[in-house]
RNA sequence: GGUCCCAUCGUCUAGCGGCCUAGGACGCUGGCCUCUCACGCCGGAGACACGGGUUCGAUUCCCGUUGGGACCA
């Protein structure tokens, strides 16, 4: 690939809701693509549909952003803040004869539209304002670019190779709205010239796009940036991804308890590969993508395996960084005052024995509560099964013999469990498993002797014996 | 409807004419480990959409069909 001279990509979301995984899929790209032939990577927020966009939706884009640890270079620049640009381009256009005022109203092309398709003709533009001598008295009128009707447009893409475009399939497109604002097609090619974009890297919902930009780029006098579409994700349903598919914003996932470099590991696969290689840091990614590996095919977005790496990026992190995520979700939850935090290096200690079976934050958050809470319920068929008559005994004796166990650690509680086992030549599981409901409320938790010392010796004895007393 | 794109296990994918009895991962599943649940380990089921070419030889190249998707309305 051609990469002399600096590469200048960008994403360019539209502020009108949330960050979506197709948008994050797409920043990650470009992100992936600027960092690995050591470019730029500029965020511009195409925000000239004044109707719908919104400074929430901006900073959410920023927040989703900065989560996911793709930093960009320049900008964030906002199309608002560019229309005089667009107007001296359109200007431009129209002093050169390329392009033309246009009175039609909207319902005027409304119903010829639905007269030619009554008719069997395609809906296209019947540019009738092409030939227009004089501006039509009482009306303000957009400006439409005057495109050639003859021969082809071939968009020369970077992952789907040549696509032909007949010209005359393509119509005059509007590049500026009566009420002065530039369309998107325009304000993007205008953006993307005067910004110096070499790479356009964006959603293949935009390839039938292209045609007409490029036109737009060779009447502006440009040359046009190389162009990637990227394949779509897709929904368990193969339809584009969206809000009806559950969760599709990022701010979902971080809810939901993922960690930023699961999301990004597994979104960098989706639709791109490297071998059979599963697992990337963000530096590997940075080496090994080029878009030479990127697929064309759309890919269903698949929630068990982004769980599956989350559970793998939890297993590497460091607890302490996962302490304080989760302490975060508990004040969320409200288990956890502001000012009542438990000591920290204990906290640490609990979520240690919890990652193994937490393959998200949330999982990890539910199941630190019976260390927190200072009662429990029990489950009552977990009570039923194993709070029987026959272990009270066993409870009240184990309670006896922990009160005098010290120190009180995983290494001297298993002693005293075996200790009792033998004694009484009874299986673990006779005992562990009444223990475990008793501490915890449940029959799945971390290792009892675990349970136990990360408890502390006086909530142990007060649930165990509490449960001995129950057993009726 | 028009234009464009796409097509390997359920899903993500490897494969860039012979290495393919089609490899890996998630999920599913049988077993081992075991104080529960997980983790881990060992095993299993599971795909080249179809039909024509091209070729000594097609998952791989070409055409068509079918299917899916996107865009424009």
């Amino acid at each position: 690939m051609n990469t002399t001279g600096t590469v200048r990509v960008r994403f360019a979301p539209s502020p009108t809701g949330a960050l979506h995984l197709g948008g994050v899929r797409t920043a990650l790209f470009n992100w992936l693509f600027a960092r690995h032939y050591n470019g730029k990577f500029i965020l511009r927020i195409e925000d000239t549909d004044q109707t719908r966009s919104t400074d929430e939706s901006i900073k959410v884009i920023l927040d989703g952003m900065k989560w996911l640890g793709l930093d960009w270079d320049e900008g964030p620049f906002r199309q608002t803040e560019r229309m005089e640009i667009y107007r001296a381009h359109v200007d431009k256009l129209l002093k050169e004869g390329k392009a033309y005022h246009c009175y039609c109203t909207p319902e005027e092309l409304d119903a010829r539209r639905k007269e030619a398709m009554a008719a069997g003709r395609p809906p296209k533009y019947d540019r009738k304002c092409r030939t227009l001598k004089a501006p039509v008295e009482g009306r303000t009128p957009a400006v439409r670019f005057l495109s050639s009707d003859e021969g082809q447009t071939i968009v020369r893409d970077l992952i789907r190779g040549a696509v032909t475009f007949e010209n005359q399939q393509l119509d005059d497109l509007i590049i500026q709205r009566s009420d002065g604002l530039p369309t998107y097609n325009f304000a993007v090619v205008v953006d993307d010239v005067t910004m110096n974009i070499t790479h356009v890297i964006r959603g293949d919902d935009h390839l039938n796009n292209t045609p007409r930009q490029i036109q737009l780029y060779s009447a502006l006098g440009y040359e046009p940036p190389k162009f990637a579409h990227l394949p779509m994700i897709l929904g368990p349903d193969k339809t584009k991804l969206s809000k009806r598919h559950g969760a599709t914003a990022i701010t979902e996932y971080i809810d939901l308890g993922y960690l930023p470099e699961a999301l990004v590991n597994y979104l960098a696969r989706l639709g791109w590969s490297s071998g059979d290689q599963e697992i990337f840091s963000p530096k590997e990614l940075i080496e090994k993508f080029t878009l030479e590996n990127v697929g064309k095919a759309p890919s269903v977005f698949n929630q068990e395996k982004c769980v599956w790496l989350n559970h793998h990026y939890i297993q590497q992190a460091d607890p302490g960084r996962l302490a304080e995520l989760v302490l975060e979700l508990l004040k969320k939850d409200g288990v956890v005052k502001q000012g009542a935090e438990p000591d920290l290096e204990w906290f640490k200690k609990l979520v240690k024995i919890l990652i193994e079976r937490s393959h998200t934050l949330v999982e990890m958050k539910t199941a630190a509560l019976p260390f927190l809470a200072d009662e429990i319920q029990l489950d009552e068929k977990a009570k039923a099964k194993h709070l029987t008559p026959d272990v009270a005994l066993l409870l009240i004796e184990l309670a006896g013999k922990l009160k005098s166990t010290e120190p009180f650690t995983h290494t001297e509680i298993e002693k005293v469990f075996n200790g009792l086992v033998a004694e009484k030549g009874i299986k673990l599981g006779k005992i562990a498993q009444p223990v475990r409901v008793a501490l915890t409320g449940g029959t799945v938790s971390p290792g009892i002797y675990d349970v136990i010392e990360v408890m502390g010796k006086d909530k142990t004895i007060k649930r165990v014996e509490a449960a001995a007393a129950g057993i009726k």
